[in-house]
This record gives structure tokens, sequence and C-alpha cells, in this order.
RNA sequence: CGGGGUGUGGCGCAGUCUGGUAGCGCGUCCGCUUUGGGAGCGGAAGGCCGCAGGUUCAAAUCCUGUCACCCCGACCA
């Protein structure tokens, strides 16, 4: 490559519109472009970044025996329809229509795709199992389309799918892929995490994700400092404690509390008007009860009450993660006169159950077990239930993990103390199970001649994400120092000074490391200063550069590390030599 | 969808309060000089001031509406 010809323009000031470090400096060093909001064009420096992940990505995918395959993104609903996901995948799929009225999309994920495939091709327990992906662009219409290329409307993913007969190979296709991730996210040069993580909208149930860690991720995830338990927050299990006796309990007492709506100021009244001998009253001897209104994809609405200790908040990711694909939304005031029995700011489980006047599904936090008692709303405006025992007074439809988990809970493992950090989600791994194969009828025959349905694993990883997240982890503040392995070049050039002799040479060494298999960006710009090309040089981010100028005459050029600042004279004569095995290629 | 912000040559911005017919830096083009840390001088090209209405002799500026984009939250690789 040839600056002087290269299709690039880097800024000199960073683009208004970037925040975060990949978006500016991607942008500002010339190799991505924004077109529309969460769509980027990849120039060709970025072009040639993109590859080598996607390089890395293949070898490790065809290591471990999965055979790459393509499907189109554009795509007819029809299997969509048949799992459900036409519906289910809501606002985020972008849909579209042919001349006849058809209804098409373009593919935001290719479960069906894959499960029909196989099912059109394999019909015996011969064939299994079988692990197949492809390296494709994807489309979801995202909400809110940030950070540059790290969260994209259209996308570059592997995404793969392992088919087995059952249980015990759908395990070991699933750490297959785990072990290949992990070569994968080693050799991309990322710090991460493995956490275990919901199923999220896929279906399906065992599930780990791969995070990059970063302050600014998008993901909150808790880990364990002494034992290896690490989980997405919303796949946090709480703990729950063993159930208590409440044979000597007192029984519950309904008083008036005036004026205490939240639990801060019940607290207060307790404390003034019902004093424990013991000890004062607190937030976690109070339960809150939250309600919310859930809309199915059909559109179906349903209210739920959730009870949880009165220290902790609902976490609404936690919680639409276990109701998904249904979505929250808030319970407004025209859905309390819809539900008389629901008194605003006094709720309490006395009222609530299925089986209840209210007739409104009633889940509480794991730690609402069978024997523990607490102060909750009465039901009645101004009234709170004292010594209210789960198990005596009231029983919940079930449990559920929503509410907000804090670093210092618990690890569910060992109970030491967790810590809470933020990562970037590169890879998500799951046993889908057997709902697209029943959804779409994939089944084989086994060795008794008997159909059995083919169990599926799904395992995708965020290529293009992955550009914007080794930027975000590999700059410093002249600009970007990508790893040997995903650089657009192996070696960058300056050639400074406008003597003949110089821009020869550097023409002559190009040339030469061309010849031994290395990548070349060669500054030959005729016009730019010196200070103009290391500048661009430092912005563009080649690991070794390589600077030909006023050594020249005395027979040296300079190597220098992009990443450490240490330069060091090579002679001429072994220049190539000694280039190469900086770069690790002799 | 809720909150905040911004729309002015390719990029970064000023001008808007207090209307008077568009400016600065960078980049680009031409010429000369310059070449180890974003060069100097001279010349040039390039802008329906997001869009649509309105007020006015006159609108980038005031009014109304609308669209777009960015950031923070709810969703996901």
């Amino acid at each position: 490559m040839r600056m002087s010809t290269l299709f690039l323009r880097t800024l000199r000031e960073d683009p208004a519109d970037a925040e975060v470090p990949s978006h500016r400096l991607l942008v500002r060093a010339g190799y991505i472009r924004r077109v529309s909001p969460g769509i980027y064009t990849w120039l060709p420096l970025g072009l040639k970044v993109l590859r080598q992940v996607e390089q890395i990505v293949r070898e490790e995918m065809d290591g471990m025996g999965a055979q790459e395959l393509l499907f189109p993104a554009l795509l007819p609903k029809e299997p969509y329809e048949a799992t459900g996901r036409w519906t289910e995948y809501g606002d985020n799929i972008f849909r579209l229509k042919d001349r006849k009225d058809g209804d098409y999309l373009l593919g935001p994920t290719h479960e069906e795709l894959f499960t029909l495939a196989v099912k059109d091709l394999f019909n015996s327990y011969k064939d299994l199992p079988v692990s197949l992906y492809q390296i494709q662009t994807k489309y979801r219409d995202e909400a809110r389309p940030r950070a540059g290329i790290l969260r994209g409307r259209e996308f570059v993913m592997k995404d793969s799918y392992s088919f087995d007969l059952d249980e015990a190979g759908l395990d070991k296709s699933y750490q297959l892929h785990r072990d290949a991730y992990v070569r994968i996210f080693d050799r991309l040069g990322f710090h991460y995490v493995i956490v275990q993580a919901m199923a999220g909208a896929m279906g399906g149930s065992k599930s780990e994700e791969f995070l990059a860690t970063a302050e600014n991720g998008e993901d909150t995830y808790v880990h364990c400092p002494s034992c290896d338990y690490a989980a997405n927050v919303e796949a946090v299990k709480v703990a729950a404690p063993q159930p208590i006796s409440y044979a000597d309990a007192p029984a519950v007492h309904v008083e008036e509390t005036p004026d205490s709506p939240t639990i801060a100021t019940l607290v207060d009244r307790l404390n003034e008007l019902y004093p424990r001998a013991d000890r004062a009253w607190a937030a976690t001897d109070t339960l809150k009860t939250v309600v919310v209104m859930l809309v199915h994809p059909d559109g179906t609405r349903e209210p739920l009450a959730m009870g949880v200790p009165g220290d902790r908040e609902v976490d609404e990711k936690r919680l639409g993660a276990q109701v998904e694909p249904a979505r929250v939304e808030a319970f407004e005031e025209s859905d309390f006169a819809a539900y008389p029995a629901l008194v605003k700011g006094y709720m309490g489980p006395q009222a609530l159950g299925l089986e209840s006047e209210s007739g409104v599904r009633f889940l509480v936090d794991p730690r609402v077990v069978e024997g523990t008692a607490w102060v909750a709303g009465g039901n009645r405006h101004g009234y709170h239930a004292i010594d209210l025992v789960a198990g005596r007074d009231f029983t919940a439809d079930g449990f559920i993990e929503a509410a907000e988990v804090r670093p210092g809970d618990p690890c569910p493992n060992c109970g030491t103390g967790l810590e809470a950090a933020r990562g970037i989600e590169m890879g998500h791994i799951f046993q889908l199970g057997t709902k697209y194969a029943e959804a779409l009828d994939l089944k084989v025959l086994d060795e008794n001649g008997k159909l059995r349905t083919v169990t599926m694993g799904s395992y995708g990883v965020g290529v293009s994400r992955a550009v914007a997240c080794i930027a975000e982890g590999n700059h410093d503040d002249l600009g970007l120092c990508w790893p040997r392995n995903i650089s657009p070049a192996d070696v960058h050039i300056v050639a400074t000074g406008k003597d003949d002799a110089v821009a020869l040479y550097a023409e002559e060494l190009t040339r030469a490391l061309e010849a031994a298999g290395a990548t070349v960006l060669l500054d030959d710009r005729k016009q730019a200063s010196p200070g103009v090309k290391f500048k661009d040089a430092e912005l563009i981010g080649v690991p070794t550069i390589v600077v030909v100028g006023r050594g020249l005459a005395d027979g040296t050029i300079e190597v220098k590390d992009r990443r450490s600042g240490d330069r060091r004279e090579v002679a001429v004569d072994n220049a190539v030599s000694e280039i190469l095995r900086e770069i690790g290629r002799s």
C-alpha cells in the first residue's frame, strides 16, 4: 500500500459525533465512515482489519471441525413465523416487502435457516453431529445504535450452530465451541471473562457470554474473588436461604402507618409508632411490592406483582430477562383503576396472587422463603401488615430473580462477597435444545429406525464489534496501536525528506519486505511534511514504524515500536532481516 | 419510547441574545519557497445556514411546525 494513492483521509480533529475512543479513532484514522446511524462503510484500512479478525475466527472454527457456508441476508418470513420469532423479535427486525407484497426480512440471526438446511440435507443419526457456521452481515433495527461500530444496525457476525442427537452430544459440541472461542479471544488479544448468561430471545437453557472487560461496557457482570463464579447480572441466581420455623412467630397484625407510601417513610413510621425492643426497623425488614404490566408478543397485557426485600430495587434488566419474550411496561394510573384491589403505595401479598381477590400473579424474590417475617402493605391506604410470615400468611405464585444484584452480595457457590465490573459482549454460546428443531420439524432416524428430534446449540461472535473492541483496548493519546495479528499492515515505512535517495531506498525496502511476505504501508507522499507523516503513522497504529530519512546518509534507518515508543537505529545492510525479525516473520 | 443537546463549504467551529444579505481554522486546487514532529507566502475553488411555513423593506438570526443526528436510560453480537 502506498499512502500517496491509498483511499484514505485522516482527520486532524476528532469527529464531533464520536464519543468512545474506538469510534473516534477509527473515523479519524480513516478506517470507517458513517453512512447512516449504526451503518458504516469499511474503508481500505478498516476492511483489512476486519478481514484479519474474520480470518482468525475462520481458522479456529475450521480447526474445531465446523464447516463454513453462507446464507442470504434477505430472507422470507415463513421460517421465522414457524418459530414465532417473526413476532417475538418485534421492532428489531428490518422488514420489507417484495413487488408481490410478500413479507421479507433482513436476517438478525439465522437459527431457522441452519435448521432448515440440515433438515434439507440430512436425515440419519449417522450424519450427526455436525457444526456449521457463516461469517455474515446481520441486520437489527436497534432502538439506539451507538458508539460507532460497537453497536450497529448492520454488523458482521460469525454465527454457528451445532446439531446433535442427544444431550451428551450437545454438551460435547458446546464444549468444543467454548474451547474454540477461548482460542479466538486469546488470539484477538482480549482481556475477557466468561460469564453465565441468560438464554434470552434465542430460547434454550445453558448459556455463557464472553465479555471483553471494559469500563465503558454495556453489560454489568459480577464475579467471585475466591471461586470461579462469574455471571451477567441478568443471570445471577440468588442463593435461597433455608426455610425457617415460624411456630413461635407472632400473629400478623395490620397497623395504621400514615403517610408511608415509600420504604423510607415506612421505616421512619415504624420506628416512631411501633418501635421494637431488640433493634430498630430497617428497610430489610420490609417487603416491597412492585407491580408492572407485561406485554406479550401477541399483544395481551398481564399485570405482574413482585415482592422484593425493601432495601432493593427491581432491576429492569433482570426483570426483562426473566419475563422475555414479554415486554415490561410501567403500571399506569389507568391500570390501578382497572385493579381496585391494588392500593398504590400500600400493596401487600395478602391481596396478591392468582388465587387472591385481585387475581394478579405474584412472584417473590428467592430470599422470601417460608417462615420469614415481613412488614408489607396492608392493601388499605395508610396501613401496613406487620409480622407477615411467608408460607403462613401468604403464598406467592412462585419466585422471580428480579431484585438488583449488588457488589458484596454472597456468591451462590461459596458465599464470598461478589464484585461487579463491566464488559462488552463479544461472544455468546447457547445450548438451544430442541426449540428450533421442534418448530421446524428437524428429525433424524436413530439406530432403531425411530424419528428423534435433533438438539441444537447456537454460538455467536461479533466480528465487526471485535474490531471496535480491539481498538477500544489498544490505543493511546496519539492514536491506535494494533496488535500484530490484527494490524492492517506489518510495517509502516515513513520516508522523510525530499532526497531522492530516501524515496528510492524506501521503495526498495518496501519491495524487499513484500517479497519476504510482509505487508507494508509506505508513506511515499512527496508533499507531506515529516511531522504530518509521523502523526499519521501514530494515528493509524501499525505496530512497527520504520523511518527512512536523515540517517540514510550514514547507512542507517530507524525502527520504532508504536506501542512502547522504543526506537533503535538499524544498519541498512541488515535492515530487511532486522525488520522481519521485529515483526515476527523471520 | 423518556430525558438532554446539536443542525452553518469535506472536517472542526464562530456568527443567533441585539435581523442588514456569511466568516475563521484545518483540508482541497494553482504558483514559489520549505522537509525529523501537523511548514511559509501569494492566489483559487467550494455553502438552497437541516426542511417547510410565517413576521419584516430585509431572516443563519425572530415566530410556528417538521425532520435529522448525537449523548444518557429501557433492548442486543
